[in-house]
DNA sequence: TTATTACGCAACCACACGGTTGCACATCAA
DNA sequence: TTGATGTGCAACCGTGTGGTTGCGTAATAA
């Protein structure tokens, strides 16, 4: 069940930086490479790449409107791997299939 | 918040083939790295250094009874985990609220 | 127009890491 | 004891990938 969408969202939130840029991006609303690249050490195409990973996963995504391209989280993928979490969770504790009930929403 | 643990853990849980391990010592209650390596294309040797990763992130407890370690899921790091997308998605739900006033307006 | 800004793409590089082989030690059965 | 089984540790290897530089192009500003 859920493999195939939530090993994507699970291997693009495998990094570090990555989950930063979710957060970052969460937090602003939306944001584009160049602006995340001005507050980080590395430059505007690493950030560039690491979005396009993913937006591939499904977890972000891309407007482009004049020259600029801006990102937005769409927290669809995000829930199913809550639930992938809660189902293998649940299959050993009880106690965590409650978080299904806030995480389900 | 929420960091340090739930770093570890979306690294661990960035992996695969890692996954696959936590969802089949999760269905079989617990299990050894023989045991699993067994069902696998892999070395026991690949097995264990992956059950260590995952022990290390606090997926998982080992316990050594005789000669042999069983390995078994530790739900608490996944819940930290889901609390995470949570809050994200959380954060995100939030922002659209607001411009969801804003353009009403 | 010219200059500037923001992207995207393509090489290239370095390092992390998953996997392997080999070996030594501990435990249980004979 | 001897033999089989289960682990753990160390060294080595190949590749995936995050990061960089460099360049070409589209969209705004002067």
């Amino acid at each position: 069940m859920g493999s195939g969408r939530v090993d994507d969202v699970f291997d693009a939130l495998g990094d570090p930086g990555r989950r930063s840029l979710v957060r970052e991006i969460a937090a602003r609303g939306d944001a584009t490479a160049t602006e995340l690249a001005a507050e980080l050490p590395v430059t505007r195409q690493a950030v560039a790449k690491q979005l396009a990973v993913l937006a591939e996963a499904g977890l972000l995504r891309a407007t482009r409107s004049g020259r600029e391209t801006r990102y937005a989280v769409t927290p669809g993928p995000l829930r199913d791997a809550v639930a992938w979490m809660v189902e293998v969770g649940a299959a050993w504790d009880e106690r965590l299939a409650r978080l299904r009930d806030t995480a389900a929403r």
